[in-house]
DNA sequence: ACCTGAACACCGTTCAAGT
DNA sequence: ACCTGAACACCGTTCAAGT
């Protein structure tokens, strides 16, 4: 029922592997699905010898976080305006979300500032810093912003037309019947919205620029 | 090891005392301690028992999710200018969150609108639509700024100070250093950021107000 | 209608053992 | 170092049985 290979025998399994078969289950089947066991059967492999690559389950979400993090903000742009360049952070990070759905739930109660991405939070500090803000506002300005988007995925449009609410009780709603004639608004929709807004919201920094 | 009564015997229990121990357990231990049996201990009940008054897991995690809202939306102002009560209904949604900080999770993945929700969705809409909005717009308005509050729950700051940063390697990383001199921007500050941000970002409607 | 109890098909993780 | 295999303490849920 296991994999055949006597003990000791290399599988050649590397955690760069396991993570990205981990990412593709995900990706399939969504975050619930995730599990150590079946993901060392897709590997061919027993379910201890993840242990080898990642500390537990916990260790192997972090890194799937990661790695969706990396994915969505290498090579982002920095030589434009404050204001844009936010955008661009806030949409290469909205796309790296919609890459990989599955992963959303595993952003949720994880602390935000981990050790892999302070190398890109750093990049965006100095953007800021160039632009005249303070080290602490910029923080806090780069940190509210990928919130902001990071919650658009976390409460999705529902699946199906109307789950559950009768037609009946309708019609005590009819600014929401009306609001809902051409669907609930798409996630895209929402980032571009929260996005624009928020971004427009922001006051200039009150330091000078350089 | 169970509990000490005879098949048939009433336990009294009911859907509200079920609902009222899982959010308490939730809050307690955090969303991943949830669990169906452990639940039914605390209540001196057989775990099948919650299956009388719950569809299962889902559904209870449905419940508490409809639980948190109506505590944090039922009896929100909605008599004041159309900013203001945006601020107010973000507000109430961050106070929600806050007191039920194990919760939150539930939320992500979780359809946004819901037939118990939908009659705060309604006020809410009536508000926009009285100060000029169409309703689409003040659907995506509403949703989005829910959202946007959401997200900074769903990316705590780091427990610890600094979590698994070496402090050798920070030497690269000084605008980082800088801004987090005086620690992680708040859960706190992060929402009251964002909803100044966002809600001064808003245009005004193009409708007229009546 | 409400509750129990056994059973099924799963989990994550420790520990000892192989090479 | 890398992998296996059995074992432990859990899960959610179905099903048949009680009153």
């Amino acid at each position: 029922v296991g994999p055949t290979r006597a003990q000791g025998r290399h599988a050649g399994l590397t955690r760069q592997q396991v993570l990205h078969a981990a990412v593709q289950m995900v990706d399939r089947d969504g975050a619930a699905a995730l599990s150590m066991r079946k993901l060392a059967r897709e590997l061919d492999v027993e379910a201890m010898t993840l242990y080898h690559h990642v500390k537990n389950k916990q260790g192997l979400e972090d890194a799937i976080v990661q790695y969706v993090m990396d994915e969505a903000f290498t090579g982002a742009e920095t030589d434009a305006p404050w204001r844009t360049v936010l955008e661009g952070y806030g949409r290469a990070f909205h796309r790296g979300l919609l890459a990989h759905p599955g992963a959303v739930p595993f952003f949720a109660s994880r602390p935000a500032i981990t050790p892999g991405n302070v190398v890109h939070l750093e990049k965006m500090l100095r953007v800021l810093r160039d632009a005249g803000f303070a080290p602490q506002d910029a923080l806090l300005v780069i940190q509210t912003l990928a919130a902001v988007v990071l919650g658009q995925h976390s409460a999705p449009p529902a699946d199906d037309g109307d789950p559950g609410i009768d037609t009946e009780a309708l019609a005590e709603f009819p600014l929401f019947v009306e609001a809902m004639g051409s669907g609930a608004p798409s996630v895209e929709s929402r980032v571009e919205f929260a996005l624009q807004a928020f971004i427009a919201g922001l006051k200039e920094p009150s330091g000078a620029a350089i």
